[in-house]
Order: structure tokens, then C-alpha cells, then sequence
DNA sequence: GCCTGATAGTTCACCAGCGAACTATTAGCC
DNA sequence: GGCTAATAGTTCGCTGGTGAACTATCAGGC
């Protein structure tokens, strides 16, 4: 893992001198992009170090973690997919290896057979209960930096800038 | 592309149904670094939508501006590997990509043969100036949700929090 | 000069994620 | 009731990225 000081200053000189060549570059909204980025990845591959003990990614995390925080602990595929960003494709693979460790149970939907309800099992919950907390330190670490106030204002910089991209991704919106 | 707002509000509700069973969740700091990513991974997505027409995905581009901005338009690929965040292997496969398409070339260093220089062409000149400009509108409007004060402030939170986990990623610390 | 260890890249085998094609089921419509 | 279109998942083949093993070169001690 690099460290990530080297990586903003080369970063900064670097969109520098190509703004020197061509004046029109947007060199805030660069270097805000891709340290957004930066930063992001390097919260990512942290992340996915502390789950790796537990076999796991952010994929597998994340859907176990909606089976587990939804209602009655079941969900489509589907449902999941678009709630974690994933294509079916690679969900059938999660929830496939999911399965396997019995962390999640498959049936079908008796009044759609084509629905697929995933359910996190007993010993699914009983993993989260017991992998969660020590996750919890490290991220607290994570945002030690933020006095209160800035927490709040970047929560609150980073939901408007969410809301805002939001409509501008989409790039086929022909009816 | 999954539209955000919604992602973003079951997001919230999903974190605060498991802070019911789990008291002791930091849900401030969850909620952060969820909102992170995932803002991250809509603009990375949005941005790579864009080179695709060009035949690039990000690590290709960076590879290619890194070599754009360096004074001599040349760099060893253990240098990009650092500045990109990328393994050898992975760099190994880029710079094949960028050199079929003449778009860098490859030579041993004299002083060092273990060392290989990859500098951009003429060409990779004109592409990076052709293909450059078409992109800045669109990362405009990324941040256009903000107002001059707060992508100030954004951008210096961003960066507080990009040099302060600076040191925490890394796990290897045996000398 | 020569052996040992370190360094720069490459190759190989694998994993995660994706688009396209396919299957099974359901809904709408005549 | 039966045909058509739409929907939910899965399978398959490909791309992007990684770790481990390997090659080639260099540096340092002797």
C-alpha cells in the first residue's frame, strides 16, 4: 500500500504542468475528482484487508449486511443488485458463495417462481454479530482527523455532491 | 447506472436498522465512508462511460497523462506503478496496451538495462490533446452543486482526510 | 573477478465483475 | 386459452487486476 502524501503532491504538480499546456483544464474540479477517488480506493483497500480474514469482500460484506439489516432477513437478487451497485451476473456469484459457507439460504418465491428470496440463515447472523465490532475501531480511526463540525460539514458537502451527480450519470434517457 | 438517491436513502435506513442490534456502531462514520465510495464509484463510472469511446479505462488514462505531464514525457513503469497505485503486473499489461496503439514507446534505460523507458509519442500528444478538452464540461458540471466556499472547504477536508489515513493503510510495519 | 542479495519487469494462473445469450416464468391481449 | 412481450436469474466468455514464481541485471563484500 502506498503512501498517499507523495501520491497528492506528484498529483498536484503533475495536473499543474499539464495545465500549463492546456490553459482550459479545470484544475480544481481535477484535482477534487481524483482525490475523491484517491481517497475512496485507499478507505476500500483498508477495508477490504480487515474482511479478508473472514473470506470475504466488499461485495460479499455489503449483501450480506442488506440480508441482515432488512426487514425479515430475506431479498431478491434483484433487489440486491440494485441496492449494492452489482450486475446479476455477479450476484448469482455472491449469493452462490454465500450459500455455500451457509451464511444465506436460497429458496423460490412461491407466488413468483421466477423470484429467487435470499435469507441470511441463524449462522449468518450469529458471523455478522461476531465479525462486525472490531471492524468499528479502525474506522473510527479513519475519521479521527474530523472535529465534530467537520464531520458534519463534509457528511452534509459529500450527500449534496451524492444527490447532485445522481441524475447526471445516466447517460440513456431516451423514453 | 443505478440512480443515487434512492441507494442513498436505503443506505441510511439499512445502517440505522442494524445500529438497533449493534448499539455500539459508529453510524456517522459508517454512513461517511458508505457515502464515499459509493460517490466515488458513480463519478469513476461516469468518467470511464466517457473514455470508452477512445478505447481507455482510468489506469490506462492516468498512465498516459502521467507520461503527458513528466518533464521529458518519459517514465519507468516502477515509477507509474507507485504514482497510479498499480502492481507491475498490471502496469506490465497497460503499457503493452499504449505502446500497440503508439501511443508511448518502450526502451531499456543505459544506465540501468534492468529499467524500462516508456515515453509518450508525438502521437500520444495529439490524442492526449485531441481527447482532452471534450472531458472538462462534465466534471464541471460534477461540481456544479457547489458554491466557490464549498469546494474550498471540500477540497480541504478531502484533503485532511487523504493525508491522515495516509498512514493508517498500511499493514506491513515489521522492519 | 565472483558470489550473494536486492531490484525491475515479465509471465502465469487465478479471482472479481461485466455484457450477451439463454431459460424459466409471468402478464397482457386477442 | 394461447401467443407475445416482459421480467428474474443463470451460464458463458471476456476484461482488468492480483500474487507468486521467474528472468535479467545491478550492487556490495570478499
Amino acid at each position: 500500500m502506498p503512501s498517499l502524501k507523495p501520491l497528492v503532491d506528484a498529483m498536484y504538480e503533475g495536473v499543474g504542468r499539464v495545465a500549463q499546456r492546456i490553459p482550459e483544464m479545470p484544475v480544481p474540479e481535477v484535482l477534487l475528482v481524483r482525490m475523491l477517488m484517491m481517497t475512496a480506493g485507499a478507505l476500500l483497500r483498508g477495508f477490504e484487508s480487515q474482511l479478508k480474514p473472514y473470506g470475504l469482500n466488499d461485495s460479499d460484506f455489503r449483501t450480506l449486511m442488506m440480508l441482515y439489516s432488512s426487514e425479515d432477513g430475506s431479498a431478491s437478487p434483484g433487489e440486491l443488485c440494485s441496492l449494492a451497485e452489482q450486475k446479476p451476473t455477479n450476484m448469482t456469484r455472491i449469493a452462490n458463495a454465500l450459500a455455500k459457507r451457509d451464511l444465506i439460504s436460497r429458496a423460490h418465491a412461491t407466488h413468483d417462481r421466477r423470484q429467487v428470496v435470499l435469507r441470511i440463515t441463524p449462522a449468518g447472523r450469529r458471523f455478522v454479530t461476531k465479525m462486525l465490532p472490531p471492524l468499528f475501531p479502525p474506522l473510527l480511526q479513519s475519521f479521527a482527523c474530523f472535529s465534530p463540525n467537520e464531520r458534519k460539514t463534509f457528511e452534509r458537502l459529500l450527500k449534496k455532491l451524492a444527490l447532485h451527480i445522481d441524475p447526471l450519470v445516466d447517460p440513456d434517457v431516451s423514453p
